[in-house]
DNA sequence: TTGTATAGAGACTTAATGGTCTGTTTAACC
DNA sequence: GGTTAAACAGACCATTAAGTCTCTATACAA
């Protein structure tokens, strides 16, 4: 194997690790050790490819989390039906991972922003800007959906888009709860409730 | 001073300053010494009125934080009135305090679930424990506005409850972004629009 | 006034963790 | 086949933080 070939094999073996360990215990709750004994790999070769724990923490970011805000949440939306019918699906799958406890991307976003906030302003940085990133998303969906027919057109595409990213990760919180699988079912109702109060109704034309 | 008072009240200094680490900084991230040093106590004072810092920390959850969400998020929405607008100012006002930095239930709850969740079962079931509180009091109040005429008799209490709290707890995470203000405008205008679609509307009577 | 329990001071112990440093192995290249 | 640099091992260091222990001071009862 050759070495630039060895050398990302490597660091994307530690960073899926890491983020797995992240998500499941905190990031401050979480040692490199940990990560490094997982994988039956020493400090050496950690501080070998990462110049800290931050840094490494920053590359996870950008590369995983970043690609899965992109599969979970901005491609399922992508298209040409009613961007709210989109959305509810969108919402309705990355919950169902939630109900399975797999790892998904808001709850850990939350967790996060919760667990960085005011400590650490480099991670909160890239955190936010992934959020950015998921609003900019969530926005061109919805005037694309106002643009062709689906929501009415005084509806405020910005707020709506704040409106659903606060449920969302809201719900996520809330499902660490007891019964997530009811907490789901509800939120899902409501969103439906709430997007129809906002679509273009025919007799409003 | 009587000693009993006296051992009240640091208790209630050592709880109160505490509180506000906690908040500030994380539980974790917040040393038994970063609270004694603010206070010019000492670590005999901590340990001899309290085994430790879990203990601790879960008479400040079982104190001051259910008296917060008491004062902040259960009392005012108490009443005759509309429950939609007292639960519209009720969330106006506790925003408006997030907005300038200050302590506020939402993002504290939201943050301390974040990181508790699988690390300390003890403090979560305080922290769930209080969840439960508001989520009761909030389908309470809703059920109460439906035998008054003020919510349309097909609306799920525990549904909108639920999406309430999850919309409230989201915002407050989002919040800790850019702007705030804007975003707390935005996310009030959508939870006007929400409830208008709940509200017994006066020609379907 | 004096004995006793309460309240508190602060040095110390123990364990964990981020990061460094030196040495060793492996792979690529001539 | 030998040189060189990348990749990794793991002992070690410095710091931090929770919790212990011993000693002191203060308040209250007799």
């Amino acid at each position: 194997m050759s070495n630039s070939i060895k050398r990302m094999a490597t660091m994307q073996r530690m960073q899926v690790t890491g983020l797995e360990l992240f998500y499941k215990k905190g990031y401050y709750n979480t040692s490199v050790d940990d990560i490094l004994k997982e994988l039956s790999l020493s400090k050496g070769a950690f501080y070998y490819h990462y110049d800290s724990k931050e840094d490494f923490f920053v590359q996870i970011i950008d590369n995983l989390i970043v690609r899965r805000v992109y599969s979970m949440l901005i491609e399922p939306i992508e298209g040409h039906d009613n961007p709210l019918d989109l959305i509810t699906n969108c919402f309705d799958n990355a919950l169902e991972t939630a109900v399975h406890n797999e790892m998904d991307f808001g709850f850990m976003l939350s967790n996060l922003i919760a667990e960085f906030n005011g400590k650490n302003d480099t991670i909160m940085k890239h955190l936010t800007d992934v959020l950015k990133i998921w609003e900019v998303n969530l926005v061109t969906t919805l005037q694309k959906g106002k643009f062709n027919g689906f929501i009415d057109r005084h509806v405020d595409c910005e707020g709506v888009a704040t409106y659903l990213m606060s449920s969302f990760i809201g719900i996520r919180t809330l499902m660490t709860d007891v019964a997530p699988s009811a907490r789901k079912y509800r939120f899902m109702a409501q969103l439906r409730q709430y997007f129809k109060s906002i679509e273009l109704k025919p007799e409003s034309v």
